[in-house]
DNA sequence: CTTGCGACCATACATTGTGTATGGTCGTAG
DNA sequence: CTACGACCATACACAATGTATGGTCGCAAG
């Protein structure tokens, strides 16, 4: 997937024989981490959890990661490459835009749901290490430019705000996304009823672009 | 180190008179901590470095707080309380509802900064300490009950929601807050600029609430 | 006075976690 | 055969947390 194994030359064939591990040790570092969340806490992981459930040794770990973080970090640029993709038909306006708005939020939340060990990882520990901090704040920031592009092209929302506010609001919306996403994965009420989640969110959107929350269904 | 015994400033003011549990060593643990955060995250902290400032002997750390987070669980409490004053008139319905909503939002934005090192420490802190997670869960809670109860009251915005949503649509407000005001603390454009950030919030509570996100001021 | 106690300090320790060596095995390319 | 690259085992240096031990000081009651 193209990431870049800039750490040094990983690309080996060597697997022929013997050793038990004859695949790249890299992926089984991220396949475990990925799958320890799902479980536990980035925080709450130790590295030795890692080595234990990877089969690699420490020093194997760190010829190829600097440091727990970068494991995460790889683990979110994989997570979010598999939501641009689900984010591409959020920016186009074929259809009518609360249903656009609606496939949308709830597309955010089957990658949620999908990724929900990475993304709540890094959610949580964003503030706390430099390199997740950026990485997570230029994906936000790569979000919310496109909103703020769907927004101003919009017949109906552009004109109603301000132009200096326009990315402010679509930010603003770009994070409530994250709390709201992050809420319902970490089963905290009332958005950890998925239903619920993609009502609200979708209600947000809608009240704040257009100034219509009315008739967003009430099936509860 | 601190080779040197000129740390005894409590020498002979040990207690003044007082009784059981005078604890001046604990509100100096408080301030010191306190002032700390304004400087520094709090996971960079380490009790060594409230030690240092507070002037208070590792002994007497433990013998007043169980650990760090129930330090920074007592400044969450003292900053909250100070805030639900200021969320009072809020949840009033004296005067308009967008000047009222206006008034709220700054309000908040007052309290955050004047509290921005404790308040920011337990936004990063919240998901990773089963204490100061209920803490922040019940605060969250409490905002989102009185923000519910004030909607539901309100002749303009009641009708508008499924009673279903309404804690929902309240919550979503409450937590998009708390990532605003998070936001704006730890300086992540567009909110560093606290009249974007008090627009764009008051703006997203008008909007859900009455669907109307139009004449929020366009001064720009 | 002296004994007890509560607030407090100094220090050491057990434990856990991170990141960095150091040195060794084993297959394959040269 | 030898060098090298991928890999492992282990140990170490460091930092941080929380606990334990024992001691000082001031006061109050016997």
């Amino acid at each position: 997937m193209s990431c870049m194994p800039s750490r040094r030359t990983v690309r080996s064939d060597r697997r022929s024989a013997a050793s038990p591990a004859s695949a790249e040790l890299r992926e089984r570092i991220l396949s475990a981490t990925r799958e320890l969340l799902q479980n536990s806490r980035f925080d709450s992981l130790s590295v030795a959890d890692i080595l234990d459930s990877a089969g690699v040794s420490r020093a194997s770990f760190y010829f190829y990661f600097p440091s727990k973080q970068a494991v995460l970090a790889d683990l979110v640029r994989e997570a979010v490459a598999q939501g641009q993709q689900a984010a591409r038909p959020w920016t186009d306006q074929e259809q009518d835009p609360v249903t656009a708005l609606r496939a949308g939020v709830t597309d955010g939340a089957r990658l949620w749901r999908d990724n929900a060990g990475v993304l709540m990882a890094i959610v949580e520990s964003w503030g706390s290490d430099e390199e997740l901090r950026e990485l997570w704040l230029e994906q936000m920031n790569l979000f919310t430019e496109a909103a703020t592009a769907r927004i101003e092209s919009d017949p109906h929302a552009g004109p109603r705000l301000g132009s200096t506010h326009t990315r402010a609001v679509a930010a603003s919306l770009t994070w409530l996304g994250e709390r709201l996403y992050y809420l319902a994965a970490a089963s905290v009420p009332p958005f950890d009823d998925e239903e619920v989640l993609i009502d609200t969110l979708t209600t947000a959107w809608t009240s704040i672009l257009y100034g219509d929350s009315s008739r967003l269904e009430g099936d509860s």
